[in-house]
DNA sequence: AGCAAAACTGTTATGAAATAACATAACTAA
DNA sequence: TTAGTTATGTTATTTCATAACAGTTTTGCT
């Protein structure tokens, strides 16, 4: 991702084999148990995004769609989006206009991510916002959802720079 | 902005008259001895921010650039935006692919901002990063900048609701 | 002052990201 | 079993942002 940088994107290497195949059979378990539709199409996106080493665009991932090379149509591809980050399997990061799966399955957390300027890889954490926001809900506002992007660099990346 | 809100915009009224002629002064003062150039293409977007009565659209500044009701061409917005908001006057709202003028002037600030989902209004205030981030820089991060963009119900769409 | 380098603007064109709209198909609950 | 909801397929369009390059202004150097 990074043009100055030569390190594999290490940080978070894409699954393969069993720990693919058991990351995506966690997800059908979820969602049978809560009654969600894990379709064809969303899980093929899934398995896409928990295939990368790093985020993902839309269009890598319309254009990664199809087992024999065929894209996918892009409205296919925004709904799987839409459907795994309302359940919490994927996250969108806003300054990368990219996806990411969830590395923190079963907490119920509000996702936050260190992002590393040389590399790409996106490192998600738990933060904690409690103190953050006790003055803003004390003067009134409802905070429903937040985002945090924290960019720099990673450990490797800072190392070598 | 809210497709359910019929509140007028008020939490942050855009400047007019003496007021905006004040905030664009010290924008140039800052410049001056800061020995940047607000040149006029980026201080005609100072004034379209400052004026707005909230977050606008990049097109918005491109369809309101001219007095004359002549639109600029995108990259003299997108360059003049890029300014602003390298000298911390303007900030991009990641969540709306949208910017507001700084609301923080002087400060030393990583912006964020209570974003309200009814009436569409951004509320910038300084969070405090530093328990959030020794963690991650003890485990070797060097964190640059921080985006943070909650997301919920301003006090007075709260109420309504 | 004269000149080169850097920064900035103007312009055309294109690329990248996301959604609107509508027809069809598949579940699901009375 | 049929009405309602949810999901998909498809075409087209809209929205957001930048590449590339020519020309101008400013700045710094000697």
């Amino acid at each position: 991702m990074g043009v100055d940088c030569h390190h594999t994107e290490s940080a978070h290497p894409g699954l393969e084999g069993v720990a693919l195949a058991d990351a995506v059979a966690a997800a059908v378990n979820k969602c049978e148990r809560t009654r969600e539709r894990l379709t064809p199409p969303r899980r093929r996106v899934l398995e896409l995004l928990l295939e990368a080493d790093g985020p993902m665009k839309a269009y890598d991932l319309i254009a990664a769609y199809g087992h024999d090379g065929e894209p996918a149509k892009p409205p296919t591809v925004y709904r799987a989006l839409d459907f795994l980050e309302r359940l919490g399997f994927a996250h969108r990061i806003e300054s990368l206009n990219a996806y990411v799966p969830c590395r923190m399955e079963g907490t119920s957390h509000r996702a936050a991510f260190l992002i590393c300027e040389c590399c790409g890889a996106a490192q998600e954490f738990e933060p904690d916002f409690a103190p953050q926001f006790a003055a803003a809900e004390a003067a009134g506002y409802a905070v429903r959802t937040v985002t945090l992007e924290a960019r720099g660099l990673c450990p490797a990346c800072k190392v070598e720079a």
